[in-house]
DNA sequence: CTGCCTGAGTGACATAAGTTACTGCTCTAC
DNA sequence: GTAGAGCAGTAACTTATGTCACTCAGGCAG
């Protein structure tokens, strides 16, 4: 129980929302904390659901997604830990907009809404600081409309894979080798499209000499390539 | 100059972002607010400038929109007078995620990013009314990547008829009858779409039986045929 | 009255996107 | 080892989307 107790107390305190806390103030908190695990693949909650309080992700990645009637999903963040989900919904007190799920098993933080918003009261900072993720996620938000309205999937899924080589990539004779972070299914949720193109796109890309593909395993042969292809008028 | 100040004040007041603020604090505030004119069409801002100030609207619709680099836009909010636009850059310091122009002559009321943060820090409720508003554009962004994900122009169109039929239309013997509040233009804008795709859909929704268009003025002739529309598995 | 400008309707076309339906590969469980 | 599950590659096809290039109507300025 103690042993918990302290867990969450310094996984808060590593919250980005929570920083600048005192150690004080974060036991305080953490005391009003619910510790939820979740397994790989579970719903943290759907939406339209009336929401209840503040998630804080100390443990796993989580995926916030919308889902249409056909079955079709575009996946609006992934989040890791350190970062809060659903800010909003505790202030304006609709529903969840969108659905979230772990992607790997991960392990939640819960505070109450009641909670939490007491909390921002009393720390008018807290409230700013909320503002501000809040910001960071609009804008994100804003970007994937400009995507989805403006450019193809090809455009969308060249974005991808340069971010993941500056990222993730190890330089090596050849060019630039990485893993894609998780199944083509996935990567097509998120570039809100479907299997079968993610696929068709990395092997035209393969066959125009800019990469090289062995299903998940990429090596970029042509980064410079890959960003001109950003530029076209579209 | 006097009557000035007392128009920004009751302009202000009508604000949902400031309403519950007593006379005389709006008397402060508006005292600190200086008034903008804008003309049909006139920038208010362009993407990507840095935020120095929030805007509220005292007059006129405003439109919130990105540009590709082909030139095509996407309309992300049209806002009315009362509310305030811009919200987040204020309080994140980034600079605007997207352009503004006026879609009607406007009239402005802008406040310094200094002065409405000042204004933040000693009236805490403020912030927490910041947090409903801007909740409700995330929800609004939310919705449009919704759409341009799962939907066709089409049914994008469709929705779009039902709702102005249902806030505009006029109940005649024949159907509910409304204009169109803008050019087909401005609507593909708003469907992030261009003018062709527009008049074509709304001439295949007259051949359908559902709709009758003559330019901008539409006559609503089945208003549940429209809505089953929106429920096929696209 | 005439010419021009803007907005609207349309046809032809190229391409992107999504669907269906396979094949084949690689694991894991039995 | 074998069966089955899950992931990946692909071909054929349908539809949606966007572009180009017009035509046409109405309004406004000269």
């Amino acid at each position: 129980m103690t042993h918990e107790r302290t867990d969450l107390a310094t996984a808060l305190g590593r919250a980005a929302l929570l920083s600048n806390l005192t150690p004080a103030e974060l036991k305080t908190l953490a005391a009003r904390t619910v510790r939820k695990l979740f397994s790989a693949g579970e719903l943290l909650f759907s939406e339209g659901e009336p929401c209840n309080g503040l998630h804080i992700i100390a443990q796993g990645k989580v995926r916030i997604f919308k889902t249409s009637m056909s079955g079709r999903e575009q996946v609006l963040a992934v989040n890791v830990p350190g970062e809060s989900i659903a800010e909003l919904p505790v202030f304006d007190g609709g529903p969840f907009p969108a659905s979230a799920a772990a992607i790997e098993d991960a392990e939640i933080a819960f505070i109450s809404r009641r909670d939490f918003q007491a909390y921002c009261v009393e720390h008018p900072e807290v409230a700013l600081k909320v503002l501000q993720v809040v910001g960071g996620r609009l804008r994100r938000l804003v970007g994937i409309i400009e995507e989805l309205s403006f450019t193809t999937i090809r455009q969308r899924l060249i974005a991808a894979l340069i971010k993941l080589a500056e990222k993730e990539g190890r330089t090596t004779a050849r060019g630039i080798e990485f893993q894609l972070p998780a199944t083509h299914q996935e990567l097509a949720h998120q570039l809100g499209t479907v299997r079968e193109l993610v696929s068709r796109n990395l092997m035209r890309l393969q066959a125009e000499g800019l990469l090289d593909v062995d299903a998940r395993q990429i090596l970029v042969k042509d980064l410079d390539g890959l960003k001109s292809q950003l530029e076209t008028t579209s």
